[in-house]
DNA sequence: TGTACATCAGTGAACGCGCGTTCACTGATGTAC
DNA sequence: TGTACATCAGTGAACGCGCGTTCACTGATGTAC
C-alpha cells in the first residue's frame, strides 16, 4: 500500500514535469508574438508535441494561458516581497524600478496582464484565480506602504503605485523612435519621480473608497 | 466647369457621409463587445450593408479600426482643451476627472487604444497617425502643466500624468464585485490624488529625460 | 429626345486560411492471477 | 513465468467554424453626341 501510493504520487509528479514542459513552451512563445497571435499549434510545435496532447493536461486555452501567465505573476510577487523585506530607505523607489525593470524585460507578462484585464471572455474560474493573484500583488504594496509610512492609507497609495506603474508601462513601452534602453530608463525615471510623490503623500490620505 | 466642380464637390462629400455611417457602426460594435471579438460582418450587419461593401470605403479592416478610434480620440482631445482653456484653481484635478470620465464611459475607446498600444502588427501609415494624435494629447498636457506651473518641466510632469490616467483605467475598470458607478468614483479619487500630487512636484522637476 | 457608353455603389457567393478542439487509434507500461 | 486486461501518454487526421477579403455581376445615375 505504501509502495503504491509512492508509485502513484511519483506517476503524479511526472505529469506535473510535464505540465511544465507545455508551460514552459508557451510562455516562450508568448515572448516571441503577439498574445492574440499565439495558437495552441505554437504551443505544441514549441514543446515538441502534437497539438492533441495538450489537452491531456490542459481542459482548454484559457486554462493553459492563465496557467502561463500566473507562473509569471507568482515570480514578480516574490521579487517584490524580497524587495519589501530589506529594509532600506528608499524602498518605493526600488520597488517601482524594480516592477518595472521586471515587467519591461519580461514583456511577454505584461501583455498577457492587460489582455486578461481588458477581455471580459474569461471563464469564472480564469478570472478567480487572476483576481486572486492581483490582491495578493496588491497586498504586497500594502505591506510596502504600511512598512514606510505607517500613519497612512495604505490601501489607497497602493492602488495609486499599482495603477501608477501599470500604466507607465502601458503608455510608454512602444515609445516611437527610442532605443529599449532609452525607455526602460525614461520610465524608470518616471517611476521614480511617482514613488517619491507617493512617499510625500502621507496626510492627505485620510480619504476613504473602497479597499 | 464652375457647376462640374460643384457636382463632383457634392459626390465627394456625399461620399464622405456613407464613410462616417460605417465608422458610425463601427463605434457602436466596438461599444457592444470586446476589441477581438469585432468583424467586419459585425460592422457591416451594423451599418446594414454587405461586408463587401465596406472595401469601396476603407482598403483593409485596420484602417477603419484606427479611423474609428481616431474619431473619438479627436473627441477627447477637443474636451481636454475646453477644460485647460477655462482658467480654474483646480485645473489639473479637474483634467484627470474628465479623462477618467470620458473614457470610462466611452469604455471602447480605451480598449482600443491598449490594443493599438500593444499589439505591434500596425502598418506603418496607422501607427503614424496614432503617433501623431498621441503627441497632440500630450501636447495638451504639456499646456496644462505649463499654465499651472510655469518653472516646471511640463513634458515629464504630462507624460507622468498621462501615464497615471492610463493606469488608473485598465487597473481599475473591471474591479471585481463594485458596481460601474463604484468604480468611477473610486477611479477618479485617485485621478485627483495623483494630480494633487503633480500639482505639488514643482521643484524636483529639474530632472531631464526625452521630451 | 434618344442612344451608347462610363462610372460607381452595392452585393451574394465564394476562396482560402487558421483556428480550437475532438476522435479513433497505437503502443508502452503496469496489474492481477 | 506467462497471459489477459487496464491505464494512459501521445498522435495524425479530421471537423466545423468564423474570419478577411475578392470576384463577377447588377443596376442606377450621369455624360456625350
Amino acid at each position: 500500500m505504501d509502495k503504491k501510493n509512492t508509485f502513484n504520487e511519483l506517476r503524479q509528479r511526472e505529469r506535473e514535469a510535464r505540465k511544465d514542459v507545455i508551460v514552459d513552451a508557451a510562455e516562450r512563445v508568448f515572448a516571441s508574438k503577439p498574445f492574440n497571435k499565439v495558437s495552441m499549434r505554437d504551443i505544441a510545435r514549441e514543446a515538441g508535441i502534437s497539438p492533441a496532447s495538450i489537452y491531456h493536461y490542459f481542459p482548454d486555452q484559457q486554462t493553459l494561458f492563465v496557467d502561463a501567465f500566473l507562473r509569471g505573476a507568482k515570480e514578480i510577487t516574490e521579487i517584490l516581497g524580497d524587495i519589501i523585506d530589506k529594509d532600506s530607505e528608499l524602498c518605493i523607489e526600488n520597488a517601482a524600478e524594480e516592477f518595472i525593470d521586471y515587467l519591461s524585460v519580461n514583456d511577454q507578462y505584461f501583455r498577457m496582464m492587460t489582455h486578461f484585464m481588458l477581455d471580459g471572455s474569461l471563464s469564472d474560474e480564469s478570472l478567480e484565480s487572476l483576481n486572486q493573484h492581483a490582491r495578493s500583488l496588491i497586498d504586497q504594496f500594502d505591506n510596502l506602504f504600511r512598512k514606510v509610512m505607517p500613519d497612512s492609507n495604505p490601501r489607497l497609495l497602493s492602488h495609486a503605485f499599482f495603477a501608477a506603474m501599470n500604466g507607465i508601462l502601458i503608455t510608454f513601452r512602444d515609445y516611437p523612435g527610442r532605443s529599449r534602453e532609452e525607455v526602460s530608463c525614461h520610465m524608470k525615471l518616471i517611476g521614480r519621480i511617482m514613488a517619491g510623490m507617493l512617499r510625500k503623500e502621507l496626510t492627505s490620505s485620510g480619504q476613504k473608497s473602497f479597499s
